[in-house]
DNA sequence: ATTCTTGCAAATCATTTGCACTTTA
DNA sequence: TAAAGTGCAAATGATTTGCAAGAAT
């Protein structure tokens, strides 16, 4: 995606998804999100909009667009896990200082190296791990 | 590494790690794995050999290896963290039927994407998932 | 003797589950 | 109204922590 849904009411029906509420908040949430959120991100940032959110729904509703592969995980460096809109063409940079999660233009759509011959790959990965421009600038200055 | 180290004793010294003796055979163990173990899969093959080993242990020498950089954590489908022998240049590739990972060369020296540039990269990490040929083989069968 | 490591049990934290209640189609 | 989704609280499971006992130099 990363082509923004205008019509998430629909769009989760033709996923074959009913268009829950919560579903419909917290797609238009990851959708407007640039921050790969956590779990707990996007219950802090939902709960006081909408009272009566449960953690286990924003779990429910994630590892249901996890299934029909709306929104992929990011492996990381760290306990919780992450979240981002699914789209296969970028890879992720992870600051260690700052844990902001970078998305990764991956230019040419990369060859698959042949030890791969014979395996059925439905995902791949590209992660990278450091530090940040603004996190590099700020160890500097001191 | 990857290429074997006979001396571990003499070897963690210069890593300028005591040598206890659970943690000669936590890297005896590692070295001689090639199946990317977890926590508990090393915990179970070493505890019957080494009756008092406690998990807290283990977890306490992973973390030890992984700061002095001689073991790297990969990032996983699941819940538990997967231990390799530090070495950057290879992939792994995640099988989701029987939870192998399997070591994948990736011949060239990548160079990375141009929009790294101004990013610290200390580590990367390129990880596929899918189904790897025997349970595909096993798939067919049925 | 001092310092570092171990092992146990308890604590913590992310995630899942069971179940009664509510919402959606 | 039937079927599916939600919310709570309890359960689970990986990992960390505090601390007393043990090992190494």
């Amino acid at each position: 995606m990363r082509t923004l849904v205008k019509n998430i009411d629909g769009f989760l029906r033709d996923q074959g998804i009913k268009a829950s509420y919560q579903r419909i908040r917290i797609l238009d949430y990851l959708q407007n999100s640039y921050e790969h959120p956590s779990v707990s991100t996007i219950y802090q940032d939902l709960h006081p909009h909408i009272p009566s959110l449960s953690r286990a729904t924003v779990y429910n509703t994630l590892n249901l667009f996890l299934e029909k592969k709306l929104v992929a995980v990011i492996n990381t460096e760290g306990v919780e896990a992450r979240y981002d809109i699914a789209d296969p063409n970028h890879g992720h940079f992870q600051c260690l200082v700052c844990d902001t999660i970078f998305d990764i233009p991956t230019e040419q759509s990369r060859t698959f190296p042949a030890a791969l011959d014979g395996f059925q790959v439905t995902s791949s990965q590209w992660h990278f791990k450091g530090v940040c421009p603004k996190c590099l600038e700020a160890k500097k200055q001191q």
